[in-house]
RNA sequence: GCCGCUUUAGCUCAGUUGGUAGAGCAAAGGACUGAAAAUCCUUGUGUCCCUGGUUCGAUUCCUGGAGGCGGCA
């Protein structure tokens, strides 16, 4: 039908995305089903950090001499690294993997990530630091109801959207305003995927149950691989919580727990599985979201294969 | 064994001068315009420990019992 007249009139780049909440398998999926066809794209904003390796649940020596990577190890933990970064990033390797005549497989949890890539990234501006932080200085002195005023005079389409509560929002669309003198609504979003490039979709899933014990099962392990030691190291090389990459579910609860000064290994760990399995929840309603996404269960390696092979992608030739 | 305190949502606890109850956390659902592992929104029926009594009416007051905590022996 549709794919058929597009395959026959434009041969189209084509990228794999592959998605999935937090430990449900993609890691293992991509060494069975792309070692020798694919080339990865990173979409976990976690894993572009040098130093968070254990935490951010990084594919280990193995898997990344097997299959290339990219987008991993890019930037310290002190710096930024956004989605627009991303995406720009994305972008010009797709065209490069597919010039060596392998399949871009994108691949990772991060759903704004992705979300930005697939519908093309707004054309609002980046974030200046300066700008920001004065934003955030003058919100902490007048409060977060004088923000939502203050933005509902020069931008009172955003506020409308946006809650009152949400700081976080709040400040950026205030920031683009004192960045380009343009309201953050000006600035056109699409509501579609993008057409230059044919984005096919995969979301994998699995029960709740079955997810919440693999995180669990997880989070031991990172802790037997030495997350304790490789959260002592950042510490000494002076991590707090100005680092964007100390946000990371894993990293964070550590400086909780370093400020209180109360917690135990064991309810450090335990808030990480929390904290992991909201995360895990929010992934899936992020991707509930995405129309043209087709789900599978990680097992199903013969399901995904005909998928992908119907959509003219080539992997490793997988058969049970 | 005696004395005191305590028992209310999955957890920690408010509260009802007697008219069957509500916060935080958890959980479920949702949003997402270059910070997104971030940030935010919505959702609260639970034998108010059990048993008798008083009362029009008891989760609330009284009797007896059971569990928990503390003190004295």
């Amino acid at each position: 039908m549709r794919l058929n007249t597009q395959k026959r009139v434009v041969q189209k780049s084509k990228a794999v995305v592959l998605f999935g909440p937090t430990a449900v398998g993609k890691t293992g999926m991509t060494e069975t089903l792309f070692s020798r066809s694919a080339e990865i794209i990173n979409a976990d904003s976690v894993q572009v950090y040098r130093g968070l390796d254990i935490g951010s649940a990084k594919p280990d020596e193995h898997l990344r001499k097997l299959i290339r990577h990219h987008l991993i190890d890019i930037r310290d933990p002190w710096e930024q690294y956004t989605a627009g970064d991303f995406v720009r990033d994305a972008e010009s390797l797709i065209p490069e993997i597919i010039e060596r005549g392998k399949v871009p497989l994108v691949t990772g949890g991060t759903g704004y990530y992705i979300k930005q890539l697939v519908y093309g990234p707004s054309s609002a501006p980046p974030s200046d630091n300066a700008v920001r932080e004065a934003v955030k200085a003058e919100i902490e002195e007048k409060g977060s109801a004088w923000a939502w005023e203050y933005l509902a005079e020069v931008d009172p389409v955003s506020a409308e959207r946006i809650n009152p509560n949400d700081v976080y929002r709040v400040s950026r669309a205030i920031e683009v305003y004192r960045i380009s003198g343009r309201a953050l609504s000006s600035y056109p979003v699409s509501a579609s995927p993008r057409t230059d490039i044919d984005f096919i979709l995969i979301c994998l899933v699995r029960d709740k149950s079955e997810l919440d014990k693999r995180i669990a099962m997880r989070v031991d392990q990172m802790f037997d691989m030495g997350l304790y030691d490789e959260i002592k190291r950042l510490f000494r090389s002076g991590a707090s919580r100005d680092w964007p990459g100390m946000h990371a579910i894993g990293y964070q609860e550590f400086l909780d727990a370093a400020e209180t000064g109360e917690a135990s290994v064991r309810t450090i760990k335990e808030d990480i599985i929390r904290a992991s399995m909201q995360y895990a929840k929010r992934q899936m309603t992020f991707f509930r979201s995405f129309a043209t996404c087709r789900f599978f269960h990680p097992d199903d390696l013969d399901g995904l294969s005909d998928y992908l092979a119907f959509n003219g992608i080539g992997i490793d030739g997988f058969r049970t």
